[in-house]
DNA sequence: ACTTATTTTTAGACAAATCTAAATTTAAAT
DNA sequence: ATTTAAATTTAGATTTGTCTAAAAATAAGT
């Protein structure tokens, strides 16, 4: 069965919608593909009858596990992309989000399934968030705030709040980046700065702000 | 200015067609197009307002210098594609023009720069044809039939007739490809086949057909 | 030159995806 | 429980790309 790029997208939306809220409105959708909540309802009736989805009229949607399926093959391909982008091709990690939304719809199987070969089954993309493998599974690390984190435990940064150019800046200036190890070493009250410290690396102070975008996860330090 | 993958076929389809005919009559372009000679007319009524093309009804059409523009740009995009899925992903030759296809019309700029710098810019695509570099300029080698070869002329297989499964199945049998450098040894009358030396290995026969399948050009022999 | 055949264009219709404006349904407030 | 507000759906129109059937222009045949 071949999807229109809109339908594709449709079903992609309301995958990440469904994963917050659990049930997704006709509202929600609508502010989130920047569109008008009327041409919501008539998408959905066309996707209840393709059987992607489950819909009833004011209730809100959900899709079915033929629709999940989809969605995880499109976040498949939206993710690997990306990450060829990233390691294949130099982009900047804020470069890549829009090419990968084109990317993403290339519909040839084989082409998906050699490019994650090439790159040797790449778990996470560039943002750290995971890539689901061809059967649609993948890997979930329960991540914490870099903020929530506790004194002296060891940590890697798995994955950023934002895809921003400004916040790679700054990551970049500070040596920082996913896969990066860090402990806590002091919080500051006043301003909710906190200390961190890299192996090799004099400690360095981040705000509260840059903090909040970086999520870790504690490993094991052997 | 952008255009929709439509719109772009369109342009592809006229430029290829009139390398051939100069002036690309409306039922030339339906056949190419798997599409009726009314939707042609509408379409080339839309692309002459974008200024793309030259269109007088009942004339035919060419491009303008804009729409050639246009044309060498995706054109590049398609062959380059086509190089990375052979020479990165290991497809088979036949198996990439359904996909290039539709990378052909992905627009990051960029992607297209990084991707031509990765593969080392390269000058032909997987069946020989030559990529436009991103200036729209390529090299245009006169290549003859190797059927009409003349003999103890060291040559060098630079394209192919076909891009069939079949052709590719022969071809890797007898260790022939692009690239290939030959020389014809004898020519036989009877069924027009004609025997080559490449180096190394001992002289084989090849059919009239498989011989008219494939262009070479003549190199000197340093 | 006149008739016939072919090519091309117009006219009118249709499906996909969208919009605006109006009508319904559900939720919130008094 | 009414009234008011918000969310959602319908109705009708629009754009893009396509189609069929009919009309017009060009080309070919005698
Ligand atoms: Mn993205
Ligand atoms: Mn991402
Ligand atoms: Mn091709
Ligand atoms: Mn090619």
């Amino acid at each position: 069965m071949h999807f229109t790029t809109t339908e594709e997208n449709y079903i992609k939306a309301i995958y990440h919608l469904q994963q917050e809220t659990g049930n997704v409105s006709t509202n929600e959708l609508a502010a989130e593909l920047s569109t008008k909540p009327a041409s919501i309802t008539d998408m959905l009736k066309k996707l209840t009858v393709k059987k992607l989805l489950r819909y009833e009229r004011y209730k809100g949607v959900r899709l079915s596990s033929e629709g999940e399926k989809l969605a995880l093959a499109i976040v498949r391909k939206h993710r690997l992309w990306e990450y060829f982008l990233v390691n294949t091709l130099e982009f900047g990690w804020d470069e890549v989000h829009e090419v990968a939304e084109e990317l993403e719809h290339i519909s040839s199987k084989k082409l998906v399934e050699q490019l994650d070969l090439f790159l040797g089954y790449p778990k996470f993309d560039p943002h750290g968030d995971p890539i689901p493998d061809s059967q649609g599974r993948m890997v979930m690390q329960q991540q914490i705030n870099l903020i929530d984190l506790a004194p002296d435990i060891p940590a890697e940064v798995c994955s950023v709040g934002s895809q921003s150019t400004e916040l790679l800046e700054i990551l970049k200036h500070k040596q920082l980046g996913i896969g990066t190890k860090l402990q806590v070493k002091r919080k500051f009250s006043f301003d909710h700065s906190i200390e961190i410290k890299m192996k090799n690396l004099p400690a360095i102070t981040i705000s509260q702000q840059l903090a909040q975008s970086l999520f870790v996860k504690t490993i094991s330090n052997d």
